[in-house]
DNA sequence: TCTGAGACTTGGAAAAATATTA
DNA sequence: TAATATTTTTCCAAGTCTCAGA
């Protein structure tokens, strides 16, 4: 029952326990119904489990007065806890000194990014280690030693033999083609089929090595945890104009075979070894100049202030450019994230009128405006992403707005009571799947029947529209606007809507808490950040239930105990007795509560299931909405947002009053 | 006007770190 | 203390959007 060092060091004695929703016991807006008809598509239960729950109420005093060890664990370590307490103050305060404010100091013209970069380049991933002689790949039953180049490739397949993609046919054939492009000529002639491969003691040697590194004690853990420290220390930051920053992907990407998502056509093929000789460096021509590692050079080096990496490479599987760039916190990265949400926020002075052009233009004579003006409806409405073109054959077939085709929606006069609905059925972003049934005026559905109109499943919905068209038009309603604005803008302000409409400031913090998490998964509904369930999903739920059915059990036994001891008690006037009673009666309250509590965490699990919050909190959700919100309801920022989230967002943390509106 | 390169944001999965429980 | 669950961080793929050049 002690209290960890690390927890004590912290100075928090424990989390808050897990939330869940009352969406029933909200009232519903519009948009809000919209949801939870969303939500209802994806069969998630929202009401069965928790309608009947009444507001529980949590507390670690409940927790700690049920615990007997509380007075001695604080008694042994007194002294400590304060000095580990007075150390995280200072070191805080230490931090924020250091914090550069750049916030408060006035913006570079147009296109500098920076005046001043010195960095050390890119950290290289280790070279690599051969197989030891025990271990051997076997072709058609017998072993053949490979060469190094073969082997590396050999083994990147071998780590991966349980991981699904390895099954399939299109990530095992491009694999294949790769790994025999560095074999030998003799090699090539002796491999010649993939099922006759047997990558087995390489495998386990891999299984073995991770094992290995989980087992390890603690001070070889400490060790490794330092030597990657100082690998961090030493290529983790630059130093932009004056200040420290820290680096956000420093480290070369190391070869491996390509996982695309999806159906991509290219999985499974070799993402080669990036050399010095492949990379740019970007940095001040006044500079320390990174050391490339030795007997290397860089492919070049550059001095461009109107980029923001810091080096740059051509990856080989899609030949698209990687970038060294910095991390979320950063003055560069905070500013144009401050910029984005500016942006959105303009574009609610005037989405009226831009709402009532494009319900205007859906009556167009030109085609191509009925067609932008429909599209436009569905960003604004949906939270479509804009849809660019993608090249076929090259990436998994994904869509978005402009890039619908006509196998992706089908029309209902009517469906399920409601008129002119629109089923969308489509693949979107990651190969996430977009399923939607939504109810539209009579003059969109109008117009999409004539889009369709004769053609074939494989044509394009909007023929006569692209994103650069599109965008282009947008930029001339208002500066800065495009498609993906319209999905910040609704993100945000929904979350303020339903902040707003499920706050409640006589809630205790706990829910309070609850309020934002449904506001926020209100947002992830919409923008469908959908996760798929975590593997062990289904287990887990499983022994949250045994775990909740044993503890009704004791329960009822709690409530036997009470009862007969209540009856012991009657008519008697022993105050012991009666005492008697009162223990029992809070050890039948205490259990009910953590029954509740268990409820609450299973139904919470469950609708979370193939959500995902965190994309919007991390990209869409204004922080400004959430650090006001903090203010009002008297809640402490930490308990929505963790350390690396309070670093991204110091600026709006430092600059929020409550009485800031998106 | 079209196209592709380039630069940057957004996205979920997996690994690693922590917290909790047995 | 070990096993397990949860949260945070890392990873890197996959989008959006702009711009230059034909």
């Amino acid at each position: 029952n002690e209290v960890s060092p690390t927890k004590q060091a912290r100075g928090d004695s424990g989390k808050e326990p897990k939330l869940h929703r009352r969406w029933a016991s909200s009232p519903l807006t519009r948009q809000n119904k919209q949801l939870n008809f969303r939500l209802q598509q994806s069969q998630i239960t929202l009401f069965t489990k928790c309608a009947a729950m009444t507001p529980f109420s949590l507390s670690k005093v409940i927790k700690e007065e049920g615990g007997h060890s509380v007075s001695t664990k604080k008694k042994k370590t007194k002294e400590e806890i304060e000095a580990a307490r007075a150390l995280k103050v200072k070191k805080k305060e230490e931090e924020e000194k250091q914090r550069w404010r750049w916030w408060e100091e006035e913006k570079y013209e147009d296109g500098v990014k920076w005046k001043f970069l010195e960095h050390k380049g890119p950290y290289f991933p280790p070279g690599y280690q051969p197989l030891p002689d025990d271990v051997k790949f076997y072709y058609n039953g017998k072993p053949v030693k490979l060469s190094l180049p073969a082997e590396e490739v050999a083994l990147f397949f071998a780590q991966m033999v349980d991981h699904e993609y390895t099954t399939k046919e299109v990530f095992r054939n491009n694999f294949f083609k790769d790994w025999r492009k560095e074999m030998t000529l003799e090699e090539r002639q002796l491999i010649m089929d993939l099922n006759k491969c047997d990558f087995g003691e390489l495998h386990a040697m891999h299984i073995k090595k991770v094992e290995a590194r989980k087992n390890l004690s603690k001070e070889e853990k400490l060790v490794n945890k330092e030597a990657n420290q100082k690998i961090v220390d030493e290529y983790g930051y630059c130093v932009l104009d004056h200040h420290r920053e820290r680096i956000g992907n420093f480290k070369i990407e190391p070869p491996g075979l390509f996982r695309g998502r999806g159906d991509h056509p290219k999985q499974g093929m070799l993402k080669k070894r990036i050399q010095p000789e492949d990379v740019i460096i970007n940095c001040s021509k006044g500079s320390r100049i990174p050391e490339p590692p030795a007997g290397h050079r860089w492919k070049e080096v550059r001095h461009d202030s109107t980029v923001t990496w810091l080096a740059s490479w051509t990856e080989n599987v899609q030949g698209s450019c990687k970038y060294v760039m910095l991390n979320a916190n950063s003055k560069l990265k905070g500013e144009k994230d401050w910029e984005k949400y500016e942006v959105a926020r303009k574009l609610k002075t005037c989405v009226d009128a831009i709402r009532a052009q494009y319900q205007e233009d859906l009556k167009s004579k030109q085609m191509g405006t009925r067609q932008r003006a429909v599209a436009l409806y569905f960003i604004d409405k949906l939270a479509l992403r804009a849809g660019n073109e993608k090249e076929e054959g090259e990436t998994a077939d994904t869509v978005g707005c402009c890039s619908l085709r006509v196998e992706h929606i089908t029309l209902h006069d009517t469906l399920d009571g409601q008129k002119c609905v629109v089923e969308f059925d489509f693949l979107g972003k990651d190969c996430i799947r977009y399923y939607n049934k939504v109810p539209v005026t009579k003059r969109v559905f109008k117009n999409l029947k004539l889009f369709m109109e004769n053609k074939q499943e494989g044509d394009d919905l909007f023929d006569r529209l692209n994103t650069q068209t599109l965008n282009k038009h947008l930029s001339s309603l208002m500066p800065g606007l495009t498609a993906k604005v319209f999905r910040t803008y609704n993100a945000s302000i929904t979350l303020q809507q339903q902040l707003k409409e499920l706050g409640n400031m006589k809630e205790n913090v706990a829910e309070k808490l609850l309020s934002y998490n449904r506001a926020n998964r209100a947002v992830a509904i919409l923008c469908n950040h959908q996760r798929a369930p975590p593997k062990t999903f289904e287990q887990s739920m499983a022994n949250l239930q045994a775990k909740i059915d044993s503890r009704k059990e004791q329960l009822d036994l709690a409530k036997k105990e009470l009862k007969q001891a209540k009856k012991e008690a009657k008519g008697s006037s022993d105050n012991k007795l009666l005492i008697v009673v009162e223990k029992k009666k809070k050890a039948v309250q205490r259990c009910e509560e953590q029954l509740l509590k268990m409820e609450v965490q299973a139904t919470d699990r469950e609708e979370n299931k193939q959500i995902a919050l965190s994309t919007s909190k991390l990209n869409y959700l204004d922080p400004r909405i959430s650090v006001a919100w903090c203010k009002n309801m008297e809640v402490p920022l930490d308990k929505i947002y963790n350390k690396t989230l309070r670093d991204k967002f110091a600026w709006a943390i430092d600059m929020t009053e409550h009485d800031f509106v998106f």
